[in-house]
Order: C-alpha cells, then structure tokens, then sequence
DNA sequence: ATCCAAAATATCGTATACATTCTTAGATGT
DNA sequence: ACATCTAAGAATGTATACGATATTTTGGAT
C-alpha cells in the first residue's frame, strides 16, 4: 500500500524525466490535484520531495517550476554515479558475506533471521527484474527498459542496505534519466545484459568484482551516451 | 522570506545532524506543529524533504523515525563527495570565466546582466560567510564553524550553477555531518583556512586549481574524521 | 500611443476538520 | 500466568476552507 502523495510523486517524476513536463513548465497544484484525483496536500508533499531531488525549483508565492536539464553536468554526474554505484555494488556484497556467516552462527537470533527475511525479499525482486528485462529484451519491448533499468539500479542501493546510498542513488539517478531518455531504448539493447554479472558477482560476495563490474556498466553508460547527444547535438 | 515548511526543514535537520534527534526517534507531527508554532501541513512538508535526504523513514500509518546514523558508509560518502565538490568548484571557476567573456562582449543584452546580477550577489555572500568564519576563528567561537562550514561548500555548489549538484551535495552533506559533528570543533581550526585557497582558485578562474584544491580539503576532512572516529571507537 | 498605478484575479501558504489505520491497554479464556 | 482477542485511543492520511502574496489586467494620465 503507497500513499497518494508518493503516486503523485512516482507520476510527476515520471513526466519530469520522460520529458512530458519540460524545463520550465509551471505545476499548478490546483490543476495537479484535479488530474490525480486528490487534495492539494498530497500534491504539495510529492512536490517538496521533487524539490529536494532537484527536479523542480520553487518560489515563494509563486509556484513551482521544473528545472532546467542539467546538460552541461553530464560528464560530472555520470564521475558521481560512477564512484556511488561502485560503492553500493561492493557493500551489497560484503552484506551478502556477512549474513551468511551470521546465519551459519544462530539461526535462533530474533534480529538476524529478520535480517535475513529482508535480504532475501530484496534479493528475489531483482530477480524478478531481471527476468522482466530479459523476456522484454527477447521480445524487443525495449521501450519498458529504462524504468526496468532505474529499478535495478536502485534494487542493487537497497541491498546495500544503506539509506544514505539509496538516497543519493534517487538523487543521481533522477538528473541522468533525464538527459539520456531519448536514445536510451538502443542503448539497452547492448548494456541489460551487463545486469547479470552485477549480480552474479554479489551473490558470490566477491565485493571487488561487484564494485568493478558495477563501475565498467556505469562508464559505458556514460560513454554511450556523450557519443549520441553529441552525434545528435544536444 | 521564506515559508514555514522550510524553516522547520531546517530546524529539524539541525536537530538531526546535531544528534538533539537521535536515530530512531519518533517524529510526531501535531508535537513538532506545536514546537514549531505552526500547523501539520508545513511539518509534514518538511519530513518529506527529510526522507529524500535520507534523514528518516517513514511508514505509512505509521510515523517517521530519524534513521540510523550511516557509520558503516564513512569511507564511500567522503569518495562521493571528494568527486562531487571537485565538480563544484571547477564549474564555479569555468563560470567565472565564461561570465567575464559575455559580460565584456555585450552588457546590454538581458539575460547576460542577470546573470552577472546573481553572480556578484552569490559571490559577496561567500565573503560574507568567511569574514564570519574568520572572525569566529579569531575569538575562539568554533561552536559557530559547523554551520558556517556547510554554508561555504553549499553556497560554492550554488555558484557553480548547477541544481543538480547542489541537490546531492545537500544529501550527502546532511549523511556527513552527523558522522562528524563532534569532533568537528576542533577539526574546524586547521580546516577553516583552507576556504580561501578554493574560492581565490575560483576568482582567478583556475578551474584545475579549484578543484584540486577542493578534493584535497575534502581528503583532509576525511582522514580528521578516520582518525577521531578510530581513536573515539564510533 | 505609452507608461504607470490600482484593483481584480489567480495561486500559493496555512489552518481546521474529518476519515482511515495503527497501536496499545485491558479483558477474557485457557 | 500466559496468550489471544477486542476495543478504545492516538496518530497518520486526506479533504475542505480561509488568509496572504504575487501576478495580471484595466483604467487613466501624460
């Protein structure tokens, strides 16, 4: 069960990164609330998130607006995720070692079993992911790719276990989505499969692997995509 | 002026970083509205720009916590941010420059004079911030450097332009400085100096020397708080 | 015709009131 | 005594109503 503030949230995020809602369109809240069928407050809360997300600038008194595409950041953005994704690769791997000695020790452990509970509930999502990337890819519906993508990545954050790397992830995540929307159906082709040895190496705990495999799919990302905005000039 | 919501935004996340909310404190909202002087609509603004930054989680129904403090993630949030603030303080120089060529091509044009408006204001309230730092310095006030520390870093991230980078500095800035807000005081002494060697860079334009200069800080923050946090045994 | 000023409007910020859900204390039965 | 179930209370989620501010429009003066 999710709030009506966080479907606001999913859906107005949605239209900011897919471009339904271009830099500077303005965010009535009256006309939102109308379109989605609830109160301004939820409206207004899904909108200080997106604030904080740095996908819209607000004013007092004025309303709201959605920023400009942080073009010119690309190259930085993507050394950020980069170095952050690397980071929670190798942390989902180190947790997966670590709860596997602690469950060979006591099983009985209240905290531990939950601990376990949740690693495995996370852990079968992504395959759940990963599956759903697969038959889409083999079926050429690459047009459900990105939003499979964003949810690995942030599956990956959540296994972590790390609140602040997840909010980061959210963050990061939120601006790149935006600049590589358009040529990112081609690009999946080539870089879902990647997925696999991501979390291939995270089940094995091998914490170097995961973070380097992880790092190699973020800088081809990266490279992917400063080759096609600059063929296609923007 | 600026609204409720933000100044208990604000007030909150003092709280938060300072540890006067420690992790796993409840956040009730009609408490905090009458703490506050003000209704649950703004408070419930403000946890949800609490829970972008990864300062607490909520459930549905079920109220707000402060999260766990991001011990564990020390090493990987210093990587992140020494990669982040390079990109800030560079961009802040490149602008430099790029403002100086336009303001001395065409002053009359609008969009350009603006543009310069928002510089100069920008740039004085960092003189502003550390003749305020200076000063505490000199007096030995260092309770006053924490604050004024994440004013600099935050206010360089806003020269450099860029909505993005100053969204993700502020997440993980909020993650850092709990980590490290008691030993900051002292760290504060020897750190506090090196602001002007960054901001100079970013006057005479020297991108490469901005950001060198901004990493090394970050570094040098990083390896105080390693080695506080090593010899306190948090 | 252009520019300025003041009123009207639209939109945001806030407060109050109601609905839904969780939590907890107490009762009850075994 | 312990566990379980139930019901009252508290807290969150939501909707509506009101007040404050910015923006727009309109009228008049220069």
């Amino acid at each position: 069960m999710i709030s009506n503030a966080e479907r606001v949230l999913e859906g107005l995020r949605r239209s900011i990164i897919s471009g339904t809602l271009s830099p500077g369109a303005r965010l009535n809240e009256s006309t939102l609330s109308k379109e989605y069928g609830v109160s301004r407050v939820p409206v207004r809360e899904a909108i200080r998130a997106l604030e904080t997300e740095g996908l819209v600038e607000s004013k007092l008194y004025s309303g709201c607006r959605v920023s400009e595409l942080p073009a010119e950041d690309a190259e930085e953005l993507f050394a950020i995720r980069e170095v952050l994704e690397r980071s929670t690769a190798r942390k989902a791997a180190r947790r997966r070692v670590a709860l596997d000695s602690v469950t060979e020790a006591d099983i009985s452990a209240d905290s531990a079993s939950v601990r376990w509970e949740s690693w495995t509930a996370q852990r079968e999502a992504i395959d759940g992911i990963l599956r759903e990337g697969d038959e889409a890819l083999a079926e050429d519906r690459l047009e459900l790719l990105p939003q499979l993508n964003i949810s690995f990545h942030n599956a990956i954050a959540e296994l972590s276990g790390s609140l602040s790397l997840v909010a980061l992830l959210r963050t990061i995540s939120s601006s790149i989505e935006r600049l590589y929307v358009a040529d990112v159906h081609q690009r999946a082709r080539s870089s879902w499969p990647e997925h696999h040895l991501i979390i291939r190496a995270i089940d094995e705990g091998d914490a170097e692997l995961a973070g380097t495999s992880m790092a190699k799919h973020i800088r081809r990302s990266k490279r992917s995509y400063l080759r096609g905005s600059s063929s296609a000039g923007a």
